[in-house]
DNA sequence: TCGGCCCTGGGG
DNA sequence: CCCCAGGGCCGA
């Protein structure tokens, strides 16, 4: 569910909850998450301080420090007997992916632990970073330092963050490709953080049928696309994201940005700009919608002015 | 490059 | 009952 903007939501509204403080303790469920959550990994962690939060793509980091982590990797079985001194790079994070329907907040510790809570992280100053996800698509884990975490995203090939991307870079990325154009968006090594709903919409506001080959577009096309996931993805921030059914954000808001929405969701429902009704089709074993009239597969759209 | 799969819950 | 759902990975 929570591509790029609900992720940014979330990671803005738990900055000033959970920064500076300190990880008393952590408590884990039984059911395993898309990658399970290691229960040795909860002394590790005891008592150390969460330094900063940030996103990429459809991940947080969450950097933490203060105290010295042991020597092995989070792979290893054993745990080392040497600690080393604590660095900034050197310190451990915590890598989180919401999946479909990961939650992530921070919440007073009198509020009561909802169902699928997998991962309580525990605070001095009286609340909880809780990590709620009833499908489990999602999942979080511990890395020994921030080079653990750039091999994680190379490993994944994790492509370039949306904003300011490379006129070059994504024009030859579009034009080599023989995939549809929903492919390619949803693709996270060609961009990171683009999901179902905000590929809908950019390929929306570029005009552009999401049916069409990468390798079929006009320079100009690609131009626009690159300029609407920008701008897509920059409204949905601003409105803190979209909320079809369970996201919320780190503080447990919702988001408005699904109010706003020009073709997702709105199958049959008139397109705004030319009323013609929006169609669905399936595309990359998603829902894919767009207006048969705006967006015509193989036809340049027509400059209204 | 695509379908299937991992899961649970909600709606028709 | 069936189908659908904001994601990502793995194998045919």
């Amino acid at each position: 569910m929570p591509e790029l903007p609900e992720v940014e939501t979330v990671v803005r509204d738990l900055r000033p909850l959970v920064v500076g403080r300190t990880i008393r303790a952590v408590r884990h469920g039984k059911k395993k998450l898309r990658v399970p959550w290691k229960p040795a990994w909860n002394a590790r962690i005891a008592g150390t301080r969460i330094e900063a939060l940030r996103r990429r793509g459809k991940w947080i980091v969450v950097e933490l420090v203060g105290r010295a982590v042991p020597d092995t990797d989070d792979a290893g079985a054993g745990v080392s007997g040497t600690a080393r001194p604590t660095r900034d790079e050197g310190s451990p994070r915590l890598l989180v992916h919401l999946g479909m329907t990961g939650q992530f907040t921070a919440v007073s510790a009198t509020v009561p632990r909802p169902d699928h809570l997998h991962v309580v992280f525990e605070l001095d100053g009286g609340r909880e970073l809780r990590f709620r996800d009833p499908r489990r698509f999602g999942c979080v884990t511990l890395h020994t330092d921030e080079a653990a975490i750039a091999t994680r995203f190379e490993e994944i090939g994790l492509g370039p963050e949306p904003f300011a991307v490379d006129g070059n870079y994504f024009f030859n990325m579009v034009r080599k490709s023989a995939r549809t154009l929903k492919a390619i968006l949803l693709d996270q090594s060609v961009v990171a953080g683009v999901g179902n709903i905000y590929a809908d919409e950019a390929c929306s506001v570029s005009g552009l049928h999401p049916r069409r080959r990468g390798k079929s577009l006009a320079v100009d096309e690609i131009d626009r696309l690159r300029e609407s996931i920008e701008t897509v993805l920059t409204n949905a921030i601003e409105k803190r994201g979209s909320t079809i059914r369970d996201y919320v954000g780190g503080s447990g808001l919702r988001g408005g940005f699904q109010n706003e929405f020009r073709v997702y969701g709105r199958t049959g429902d008139p397109c705004q700009t030319c009323t013609a009704p929006i169609e669905c089709v399936r595309l990359s074993g998603r829902s894919s919608h767009y207006c048969p009239a705006c967006q015509r597969p193989g036809v340049r759209r027509q400059e209204t002015g």
